[in-house]
RNA sequence: GGCGAUUUAGUGUAGAGGCCUAGCACGCCGCCCUCUCACGGCGGAAACUCGGGUUCGAAUCCCGAAUUCGCUACCA
């Protein structure tokens, strides 16, 4: 059984993307998968380049998927870049083995070659919507099969386009043995006699290429994406036909990420959207212009990133949540992976972003915020590291994004112009100024302007006065940050300092008015 | 249309015949903390697709239907 031989060779898996464009976010799931597969196994992490529709070439999507991947912590054992025994890893550059492979099947009569142009097979549709090159239909066709030899080569001398079809024998029930979903069942009658190779580009398409270089390759595991299983039986009948059923790799079908509202897989489409990214970093489309939004770009973390998508369609099996990468490694298996497909809902991305944010050292996250700060016209070097970072530590607990951090700690770096209306209205009345004033008083007279020193004198001097607490805490936060919201307010000042909180008092008992009655 | 897969709260999921008055997390709502907003703590609303069986007993097993998704290309 294959089975057998498979438990017996080390572990190899590969992730085999198209190079048609950037990485979708459900591609980077399933590499994710054989990643993890692949670690806990000491096994061999492959990538292939499925670049065998030449139509469908886009540049620089290879480069994008590399450095997605790189990003996110995925990393490659064998490959176009990291090279390997079993190269070239770039399907386009492996034609000879195609051909070699094709000629085998040809030659035992598993294949055959077919003549019939695209028009011909619009017109058997035509005729027949159901048409379907089988058993049934490939004895009126123009192949090898209803020709004479002497025809064949003549056509194929003269230049004639052809493509190799694979010959299915009806009728027979073919089992695939899924790792997720167990066995499952297709009668061999429903499948068509698939194209495999195609001379007008010399080029294999993916069933056949996919099938040679898995086998060349010594994959021992094929995980992928359930849109694979319909064909699925069809793999394992070439398999078959090569006599390599032995060494048939183990078949593994995960869930397919869907849209957050609506039908349908998760598509490039809903993206933007849907107010989250669905590609791992920004691609600019090449043809059209456009440009989609990444994770990376948007501020998000590859650790949350990853931890997220590996409990979209997995799970520990307890309550754990927070994974790290190596966590992941060694808790991942296939059973238990769900088997329904998962609507992509990035709600819960946030919260894990979130979280891998608030572990960040506070000084790795003011060097992040450096960045955002001068998008803000702020120099940072006018306030130094130290500044920022204090300044930081004081409003990370309330950010999900490293770009969040300007809306909450803004009022660090620039004083404000404008006074929150609602809050005005809620916390200044006539006598405020006068109050004000004299909280200035109060503050000159401090020596020690440290939280822990000034609070007591204020709030003293509140409670002794019978001011009311909310009322003037507010307006003096209003004064300073410009709205009622924040950190502790004697924490800010701290950081502010005496002068400077002083002079927005000042302002602000010039500029806030009193709303119309 | 055909074939296959699939089905627990809004979302991701736990659950493998009695432990289920169905657990966890995100989101949502409320309360507490408090100078504000957050954070945090506490609490709440919210689900077994439907119909038949089997069984003393079913979210869990069987049958049927429906649902959703995928495939049905000289695309992957």
């Amino acid at each position: 059984m294959a089975n057998n031989e498979n438990n017996q060779r080390p572990v190899r898996v590969r992730f085999a993307p198209s190079p048609t464009g950037p990485l979708h976010i459900g591609g980077v799931r399933t590499a994710l998968y054989n990643y993890l597969f692949a670690r806990q196994h000491g096994g061999t992490m492959i990538l292939r380049i499925e670049d065998t529709d030449s139509r469908r070439f886009v540049p620089g999507a290879e480069d994008y998927i590399n450095e997605s991947l790189a990003w996110l912590g995925i990393k490659i054992d064998e490959g176009v870049r990291e090279g390997g025994n079993y190269g070239p890893y770039k399907q386009s550059e492996r034609r000879d083995i195609y051909r070699e492979h094709v000629k085998m099947l040809l030659d035992a009569g598993k294949a055959y070659i077919a003549f019939d142009t695209p028009e011909e097979l619009e017109q058997a549709h035509a005729a027949n919507p159901n048409f379907q090159y089988d058993a049934s239909t490939r004895v009126n066709m123009r192949n090898s099969l209803t020709m004479s030899k002497e025809d064949v080569d003549a056509l194929i001398a003269a230049g004639e386009k052809y493509v190799v079809r694979f010959l299915i024998n009806p009728g027979r029930d073919v089992e695939v043995h899924d790792l997720i979903r167990g066995k499952v069942v297709i009668n061999s009658s429903i499948l068509d006699d698939k194209v495999l190779y195609k001379s007008s580009d010399d080029l294999p398409t993916y069933h056949l290429a996919n099938i040679v270089d898995d086998h060349l390759m010594e994959v021992t595991h094929v995980i992928r994406g359930e849109e694979w299983l319909p064909s699925s039986p069809l793999h394992v009948l070439l398999y078959e036909a090569f006599g390599w059923q032995d060494t048939m790799p183990q078949f593994v079908h995960l869930p397919l990420l869907l849209k957050p509202d609506g039908k349908g897989k998760l598509s490039k489409r809903d993206g933007d959207r849907l107010g989250f990214p669905v590609f791992p970093l920004e691609w600019h489309d090449p043809k059209s212009g456009e440009i989609s939004s990444g994770y990376r770009e948007s501020g998000y973390l590859p650790e949350a990133v990853i931890n997220f998508l590996a409990l979209l369609g997995w799970n520990p099996g307890d309550d754990t949540e927070i994974m790290s990468m190596d966590e992941l490694v060694s808790k991942f298996s296939f059973d238990r992976c769900a088997r329904a497909g998962a609507k992509f809902d990035f709600e819960k991305g946030k919260w894990f972003n979130r979280h891998y944010l608030q572990q960040l050292d506070d000084a790795v996250l003011a060097e992040k915020f450096v960045a955002v700060l001068r998008a803000h016209g702020v120099n940072p070097d006018d306030f130094g590291m130290e500044y920022v970072t204090r300044a930081v530590a004081m409003v990370k607990d309330r950010i999900s994004f490293v770009k969040d951090l300007w809306e909450q700690a803004k009022f660090f770096f620039v004083a404000p112009t404008e006074y929150e209306p609602k809050a005005v209205k809620k916390r200044w009345s006539e006598q405020m100024p006068q109050i004000m004033e004299e909280l200035i008083g109060v503050l000159q007279g401090i020596e020690d302007f440290s939280s822990s020193a000034a609070e007591p004198i204020v709030l003293g001097w509140i409670t002794e006065h019978g001011y009311h607490m909310g009322n003037v805490m507010n307006a003096f936060r209003l004064t300073v940050v410009g709205e009622c919201k924040g950190p502790h307010m004697f924490d800010i000042t701290e950081l502010m300092g005496k002068e400077e909180t002083i002079r927005r008092i000042k302002v602000g008992i010039e500029n806030i008015k009193l709303p119309e009655a």
